[in-house]
DNA sequence: ATATATTTTTAGGTATGTCTAAATTTTTTT
DNA sequence: AAAAAAATTTAGACATACCTAAAAATATAT
């Protein structure tokens, strides 16, 4: 059988991501705007992704991913995780400097390689991100968390994951001393511009901006 | 500045070994063959690679890699081998498994991530078949051994690496016990076809076609 | 030293994944 | 429901890295 190209992985994982937990209908701008290509570029692509079976695509309605696609895309992110855990776990490296390269590390070909390194990283369940990591089988838990822009003052909930993954962002957390399993609780939020006051594990109170609040993923405790 | 490819490291990473510790030119047909490609192929790329200052080519003549050129190339031979390192010290690989998989990783592009995993695996010196790690400056010491070819009966000599990577020939290492770093006395060489009967550790008696000796790299004691 | 064989290069072509510009379809507005 | 806007696809190109077939240069043999 033949094999993907490192493009065809990545269009599976941006169409997985984009469709979100209910298999959404991809459109071939949203494609376009995070493929960093054109319009015309994505439809090539497509037509090629569904001659593969790979994706199901209909002239102008956009596309979802079929079973196999879905498949190939959980393998992309079950490699790009692992990778993320061992650069962090083992290499010492910082949540905000891992993502790039494992954009590069989930395309290597080994089936074995990764359920070695699944296994020397004692079988992690979540990225340094706090992103699931599926299993050898291909199923991905998604937990249901919040952004903190939904929680109310006085609720107290646990940072359990990110929604942006760019290093400037990461970078803000680590200034804020906003970490993975931290406590939040919201003290105020300002009506004006929806930012808020938030105590960190019941020590220092932070201002932070509702385009923070919406990248952040909480849950109850 | 621009990157290379993945074709360009290969190419610059088979010029040096071809090439030999004396630098010696390096025929298209040479370059054909170890590519797997044709020879008018290789001709397009020497142009390229030309073009860029990686190599001196001149029509007809062969190549040698310039100073950017073997700089290249030793740092991916540098990944190759740290990566190999890695798979077989913590992932628990066979030295006969982890080639192929190595040929993806070594183009792997972070300098970061080569120098963590450098210093994770405790800066090793050789890798998993007894090939020198090029350190971070790019400095590759080449020990001169010999291959078994060329030890006299009675000699006892230490096992220190093999010239041919493939599955097949380390799997028939593993098979007869001859493992790197052990004790190898030559007891008797046959005339004829230039077997030898080779005597293991001070144990056990094996007979070595001369096909397996000219691939074995060994030392005096 | 000339003919033959081998090696290498040139010329022209293919598949992948990208592009721009123009045409078409769908969606939104009035 | 027609017009305008937006999204998408088609058409025609381009660069990379490969190919085959033919031409040119080099090496070998008689």
């Amino acid at each position: 059988m033949m094999q993907n190209s490192f493009t065809e992985e990545n269009y599976l994982k941006i169409i997985h991501g984009l469709s979100g937990r209910d298999g959404l209908e991809v459109t071939t701008n949203a494609l376009a705007e995070s493929t960093s290509t054109r319009a015309a570029s994505v439809t090539d692509m497509l037509k090629k992704l569904a001659e593969k079976g790979l994706i199901n695509y209909k002239k102008y309605q956009g596309v979802t991913l079929t079973p196999l696609g879905e498949k190939v895309a959980i393998g992309v992110i079950r490699k790009h995780r692992l990778w993320e855990v061992f650069m962090v776990e083992k290499l010492g490296f910082g949540w905000d400097e891992v993502h790039d390269i494992a954009e590069e590390l989930e395309h290597i070909q080994s089936d074995l390689l990764i359920e070695r390194l699944d296994i020397f990283l004692g079988k992690p369940r979540f990225d340094p991100h706090g992103d699931p990591i599926p299993d050898a089988k291909g199923n991905l838990m998604e937990p249901d968390y919040r952004t903190l822009t939904d929680v109310a003052v006085g609720e107290k909930v646990l940072m359990m994951g990110v929604m942006d993954h760019a290093t400037a962002f990461l970078q803000h957390l680590d200034r804020s001393g906003i970490t993975l399993g931290c406590i939040l609780e919201v003290m105020d939020i300002n009506e004006y511009d929806k930012s808020a006051s938030v105590q960190v594990n019941g020590e220092k109170t932070l201002f932070i901006s509702m385009e923070v609040s919406k990248n952040l993923l909480v849950q109850r405790r």
